[in-house]
DNA sequence: GAACTTGGTAAGTAGAGACTGACCGTCAGT
DNA sequence: ACTGACGGTCAGTCTCTACTTACCAAGTTC
């Protein structure tokens, strides 16, 4: 999801900004299709939400969907580390044996 | 990094048991190269290391490189979130304006 | 309402990377 | 030493995806 790097770069300006597609296309070395289908990728995903103005769109980032993004991350990093200290453990168990 | 599902299975995989390259492409849907690859890529990001036991190799995770990991995750996650956070306190003031 | 701006979508391309089969080196057991 | 098991690497393929150009729809401005 966030491991691209233009992804990643135009969420985080989203985070520090609301912006609209034209805005983030001419900081980018990217054209503003690229950065629009970008967007669907991050809107699909719940991490933005866009709300038409006028001409335009402003996209910012979804506080709802950004929680639960970052709650899989977490819950992924807590089941994974518990189960690597349950097996360190068991290595020192084997070790003392 | 951890974006590729099997990458990302073969590292819980490994830090639930450290494991061998074979033992790893046993349960898993692809080649034994496949493995040694993904392997390859955690191992020069520093998430896992090597051991040579005889005739195999047993793959661990390396407690420091996890947290390097986790210490970049951490850092963009609060920086991004603290960015967020200023930007929606200044549109809070911009309403009450 | 005609011209301009903004942005989403479609089609096609190019590059990245995940995967396989083949090959080779190394170690263990006989 | 020979044989078999284990695993790393190479070369090639195939799929995925990020990107661009072109086009179209909707809105604003004069």
């Amino acid at each position: 999801m966030l491991g691209d790097r233009t992804r990643r770069t135009i969420f985080e300006r989203v985070a520090e900004r609301a912006q609209t597609v034209g805005e983030l296309a001419a900081t980018l070395p990217v054209s503003r299709p690229a950065v629009s289908q970008h967007l669907k990728v991050l809107k699909d995903a719940g991490l933005v939400v866009d709300e038409p103005a006028g001409n335009r769109r402003i996209y910012r980032v979804d506080p709802e969907g950004l929680a639960a993004f970052r709650a899989q991350l977490d819950d992924f990093w807590t089941r994974t580390l518990a189960a690597y200290k349950q097996s360190a453990e068991q290595d020192d168990a084997g070790d003392a044996r």
